[in-house]
DNA sequence: GACATTGGTCAGTGTATCTGACTAATTTAG
DNA sequence: CTAAATTAGTCAGATACACTGACCAATGTC
């Protein structure tokens, strides 16, 4: 999962670099998330794997649009695809207009699983915006989007 | 290399979950940090090695805590410190405090890398300085050094 | 209809991560 | 001050994930 590179050096005494900054609330996103999930019983994926499947659109989506957006390869990407088939999570199912292809979309344990990751992060949303006060919180998701204006690759 | 879990099932018209959003950006710039350390011949280390080694403090790290930091276990830790003592990034040195422990440190080739390092991430940072104007980028550390309290797990 | 492009798989390799078991040095208890 | 518990680190083995290269089949282009 993860990683955070930015820097070099552990300076420590405050004036952390931005990336490492974006990174740290981010991984304790992703931890809570994890957990809740692993907690409601669904503890046999990974992140790696909910990294892709949190790209499936809901009419479904190919193999090389879910690897293109997750950055990595469709070799990889269909690797992934396969362990969450496996488990249920999505299903591949045949491209009406492309005989070539075969959209992946979500299945029932994965539309099972959708709601709780949901409620984890109004939760934590929640209490992040109780730590900061509902404005910073809101300019912050501002912010961010703007941000991402000139740092989202395919948006 | 890094997970990007929040909130599952690409919503894309706007209103991405926080988490998402402070991932494409640490993203990007992890990306360009990484551009510019191979391009100046940095490009025998990867991104888990580099977690590591941004977490060695000046006068050295034990395994143990850097391990800690970098949230994985000390074997791995052990094994990535290998891979960067093999290309001459760190060194192991025994720690005069406890006969167990060794301290890692920063070695030539990565106190050459540090300077190269630290050049793009203050690039990046003047690009989104740019982009989001001085106040609001000013903001937005204050406010991410604010989240960081209740989502730094060591800090 | 030939050629290039696109969607996807197969095979092989290296990297990262974990758990469990272990040694050695240090710290704590009695 | 010895005995037990803790801490620092390694070894071994397993799994996951990521890449490159090679390939096949369907589609699109000229």
């Amino acid at each position: 999962m993860s990683g955070e590179v930015a820097g070099e050096q552990a300076t420590d005494g405050q004036e952390l670099n931005v990336g490492l900054l974006l990174f740290i609330p981010y991984r304790a996103m992703e931890d809570r998330i994890f957990a809740a999930l692993a907690e409601a019983g669904f503890d046999d994926f990974t992140v790696a794997q909910a990294r892709v499947m949190q790209r499936i659109g809901p009419d479904g989506t190919r193999l090389t649009d879910l690897a293109e957006q997750a950055q990595i390869t469709k070799q990889t990407a269909g690797f992934l695809v396969d362990r969450l088939e496996r488990a249920g999570y999505v299903e591949r199912v045949p491209d009406p207009r492309d005989r070539r292809a075969r959209l992946v979309k979500i299945a029932a344990r994965g539309a099972a699983a959708i709601p709780v990751a949901e409620s984890v992060v109004a939760e934590v949303e929640a209490e992040w915006a109780a730590h900061l006060g509902k404005r910073r919180m809101a300019q912050l998701r501002e912010t961010l989007t703007r941000l991402r204006e000139i740092t989202d690759p395919y948006a």
